[in-house]
DNA sequence: TATTATTGGTCAACATGGCTGACATAAATC
DNA sequence: GATTTATGTCAGCCATGTTGACCAATAATA
C-alpha cells in the first residue's frame, strides 16, 4: 500500500503521492510501449525467418505451457475469433509445429500439444525473452521484481484476472 | 541488485535466484501479454468508435506529448516506416486531429501539432490509460511503482535506452 | 556553383492478423 | 428428439505493418 511517508515533498497543493502524478503515470504509458516492443522483438525476427508471427507464436508459447488444452481453452486465453485463431492453428499443423488429438471424454474436442519440432522452436524463442527478464531482472533486483509483477497483476482487468487466477495459481504467487 | 539473503531457499541444487528461476521469467512473459492488452484495451475501443486504431494513437500520444515535433522525430520514435506513418499522419491531419506547419529553419519540416480537436482526443485517451496506472500504483505502492519502471525500462534495448534518455530526459527519472 | 544529402511525400503491391457473417458437422446434453 | 456445444470452413473486410520505385523541395557541402 501507498506509504505515507512518500507524500507532500513536493508544493503543498499537491495532493497526490509521489508516483501518482500525471508524468509518472504518462512514463508508465510509455515504458509499456517501448518495453514491449523490444519484449517481442526478439522473437518477431526469429519467427518472421520461418514464416511465422506472433500470433503463431502466442498458440505455441500457451500450448506449450499446457499441453492437452482444447481450442475452447486457447480461445478464452487469447481472447480473438476461432476464425483467427482457426488460420494461424490450421497452419502451424500442417507444418508440423502443433498436434492435435481427439478428447478422449469429449470426442469433439481437439486436445492441442506441441510436437517435437514445435517444441524446439517453443523453447527457442521462450529462450530469447526470458534471457532478456533474467537480464533485466538481475539489473534491478528482486524488490523490482516483486513490485513489477505486482503493477502488471493490477494492469490485468478484474474479471479477467479473477480467470486467470484459476487457470494459472501460479501467475500470482 | 539481487538480495543475498533471498537465494538458497530451494532445493540445494537450485543456485539461482528466486526471481531468476524458469517460472518467474515466464510469468513475466505472461503478465507483459496479460497486461499490455489490457492496458490497450480501453483506448482502443475509443478509437474504432472514431474509425481510428492504436498506430493512430500513438501518432497522437507523441505528437501530444512533444508539440512541433518533425515527422523523422516520429518516425524514430515509432519505428514503422514512413509509408505506414504517411497514411495515419495523413488520415489524422484530414480528419482535423493534426495540424502541420511548415519549418521555419528548415523548410522542407512539417512540424507536427495536436489541433484542439486533437488535443480533446488525446486527453480523453491519456486520462483512460493513466486512470488504469493510478489504480494499479495505488494498489501497489510508491516501491512497487519504482521497481515496475526499474525493470520496464531495463526491457528496453539498450542502444534505444540511450537515445530515449536523450529524447525524454525524465523517462527514467 | 554544382553536386549530394536530407526531409517528406506518393503510388503500388503484398503480408499478417484482427474482424463479421454464414454455414456445416459431430457429439453431448436436456 | 431437440437443443446446445465444440470445432471447423469459406468468403470478405479492415488496420497496419512491409518493400520498392520514384519525386520534389531544400539544405549542406565539395
Amino acid at each position: 500500500m501507498a506509504d505515507i511517508n512518500q507524500m507532500h515533498k513536493t508544493s503543498p497543493r499537491a495532493q497526490k503521492s509521489l508516483y501518482l502524478r500525471k508524468q509518472d503515470l504518462r512514463r508508465g504509458i510509455e515504458l509499456m510501449f517501448f518495453a514491449y516492443r523490444d519484449f517481442t522483438g526478439e522473437a518477431d525476427d526469429i519467427l518472421s525467418r520461418l514464416g511465422l508471427g506472433r500470433a503463431h507464436h502466442r498458440v505455441i508459447y500457451f500450448v506449450g505451457r499446457q499441453p492437452n488444452m482444447t481450442v475452447s481453452d486457447l480461445l478464452s486465453i487469447l481472447k480473438i475469433t476461432k476464425q483467427s485463431l482457426s488460420r494461424v492453428l490450421s497452419h502451424l499443423v500442417a507444418e508440423g509445429y502443433i498436434h492435435q488429438e481427439q478428447g478422449a471424454r469429449d470426442k469433439r474436442q481437439r486436445l492441442l500439444s506441441l510436437t517435437e519440432k514445435g517444441l524446439v522452436l517453443e523453447e527457442k524463442l521462450t529462450d530469447v525473452q526470458c534471457k532478456r527478464f533474467a537480464s533485466a531482472f538481475s539489473a534491478c533486483g528482486g524488490d523490482a521484481v516483486a513490485g513489477f509483477q505486482d503493477v502488471l497483476a493490477n494492469l490485468i482487468n478484474e474479471d479477467e484476472r479473477a480467470d486467470l487466477r484459476k487457470r494459472y495459481p501460479d501467475l500470482f504467487e
